[in-house]
RNA sequence: GUGGCUAUGGUGUAAUGGUUAGCACAGAGGUUUGUGGAACCUUUAGCAUGGGUUCGAUUCCCAUUAGCCACCCCA
């Protein structure tokens, strides 16, 4: 806003009658454009990567409904005490990351910061329950948490996930870790499994008091952060990267010792089916994640690079056996996961560049020039009659000249390019041109789309 | 939420305390109208916002905002 250098741009004396909104006026639309900003922490999608986005859904549709998952759709807009009861209060993510607002009856609302809570809402809800069990579903969405912005990080994001409820079966877990697995294969993502157990909440109660005693014998070794990590999350301090503290981190009591011997067990046979199923993994005693509601099985998904970043986890999930009972249903072991679409959108990029260069999904195959207003007219019928076909056709009625569009074709990265011409309308033929080899047939209108379908390799 | 770095057309960038802010790519139009990928010509479009210092700021200072990085957390 600077009226001053309006007024010095647009000063027409004439027109002062009307004193200050003519000028405010006519900047109008440049300053709208210059006005309009993104909200922080969102993003738009735009092609050809959104091309990309949809065939990752895709994706992983077909790989879920392959291992039995349904599709389910829940609300954005939740009652926040869900979350609030579910992730735990003093988690970060209710914390300080949700995005509450109040309706206009005063309802306490939030956008969901997650998708699981709603799922086993709606399981509960609608008695699901009384289904055939386990009830596998799977959901795809946007979900929002309020943290501060970065790369690979948003303040909307979405997330694909499946949830399995009803069934306490270490083969739950290792198969929903398979579906997540073979589905970022299938993308070409190869990835590690992290894996840990926090038994049940006895187990890590006892296991937290052991360790919080261990951390207080070892104080004066920690670092600051970590100091002030044992009061408020001493989990926590089993991440620290700081150097000083890894010979007292490699140390400390890991949490498989203190699991009982049923969580043990528990854990066991999830590690044996992955291995049966060729799934690698990785021991990793400092997995804890940071929702309150997993018991026994947790685990995160790595892109499989010698460089470990932070932010490059791809997705994780576990076990919340507890969670339906805790939301007010009946006790309904359940199991897990959630994937961000986002990161893995990143890493999938990357790696498509480096392989297979061009092939964007929906890339354009055809395209149909036309010479003078007979044929301009004809092509309407014919472009209509390939599209029908399942053909996309590109064109641009609105060009006369040949060398134009032809142009627009090589840029559009048409494979063939029709081309329907006064004389062509006269004889009722038309020629098809190879963008690669520049050579073109002429074929009999009629025979236009069968000559299509065997050049492109349709069937 | 904490700290650090950054901010020039759609994209990538250059320069400068003082008359028209340069270049490349992209976009639009064209090089006389039936043949593209090249070349050439023309053209559209920018100093993030708000203050301050100064005779004068895109340039210096401050704040805001946003992006990036680290912490934190996770997806």
């Amino acid at each position: 806003m600077s009226p001053k250098k309006h007024t010095m741009k647009y000063k027409k004396p004439a027109v002062e009658s009307r004193p200050k909104p003519a000028p405010a006026e006519e900047e109008k639309s440049k300053k709208t454009a210059a006005g309009l900003a993104l909200v922080r922490g969102m993003k738009d999608i735009l092609p050809p990567e959104s091309a990309l986005w949809r065939e990752a859904h895709q994706v992983f549709e077909r790989v879920a409904g392959a291992y039995g998952f349904e599709y389910i759709e829940t609300p954005i807009v939740e009652a926040a005490s869900l979350f609030i009861r579910s992730l735990g209060r003093s988690t970060d993510v209710v914390e300080k990351e949700m995005y509450l607002f109040e309706d206009r009856d005063g309802g306490k609302l939030c956008l969901r910061p997650e998708l699981t809570a709603s799922v086993v809402r709606a399981y509960i809800m609608h008695g699901l329950q009384t289904l055939p069990q386990p009830v596998k579903v799977w959901s795809a969405g946007a979900v929002f948490r309020y943290d501060r912005p970065q790369a690979g990080r948003y303040r909307e994001f979405h997330q694909l996930g499946c949830e399995n409820l009803g069934e306490k079966s270490p083969v739950v877990d290792a198969e929903l870790i398979a579906l997540a697995y073979n589905f970022l294969r299938d993308l070409g993502i190869p990835v590690v499994v992290h894996i840990n157990s926090l038994g049940t909440p006895a187990d890590r109660e006892q296991y937290l008091v052991e360790l919080v005693g261990y951390w207080k014998s070892k104080r004066t070794y920690l670092c600051e952060d970590c100091k002030r990590r044992l009061t408020k999350n001493p989990l926590r301090i089993l991440d620290c990267k700081n150097d000083s503290c890894q010979p007292v981190i490699a140390e400390a009591p890991q949490i498989i010792d203190w699991l009982s011997d049923d969580s043990k067990g528990f854990f066991m046979r999830v590690l044996e089916y992955l291995d049966e199923l060729s799934i690698p993994y990785v021991l990793t005693a400092t997995l804890v994640r940071g929702l309150d509601y997993y018991t026994h099985t947790v685990f995160e998904l790595y892109e499989e690079t010698a460089e470990e970043k932070s932010q490059n986890a791809l997705g994780g999930g576990g076990r919340y056996d507890l969670l339906a009972e805790h939301l007010g249903g009946q006790p309904t072991p359940a199991s897990g996961f959630g994937l961000g679409v986002e990161r893995i959108m990143s890493v999938w990029e990357k790696r498509r560049a480096a392989t297979t260069p061009a092939a964007v999904p929906g890339a354009v195959n055809v395209f149909f020039a036309q010479l003078g207003e007979q044929a301009k007219r004809r092509s309407l019928y014919l472009i209509e009659e390939l599209r029908r076909e399942g053909i996309s056709v590109h064109h641009n009625l609105a060009k006369s000249s040949l060398k134009v569009q032809l142009e627009a074709a090589n840029k559009l990265g048409a494979t063939h390019t029709i081309i329907l011409g006064q004389k062509e309308v006269q004889d009722g033929t038309i020629l098809v041109r190879n963008m690669d080899s520049g050579i073109q047939e002429i074929v009999d209108q009629k025979k236009l789309k069968q000559t299509l379908r065997r050049l492109l390799g349709v069937s």
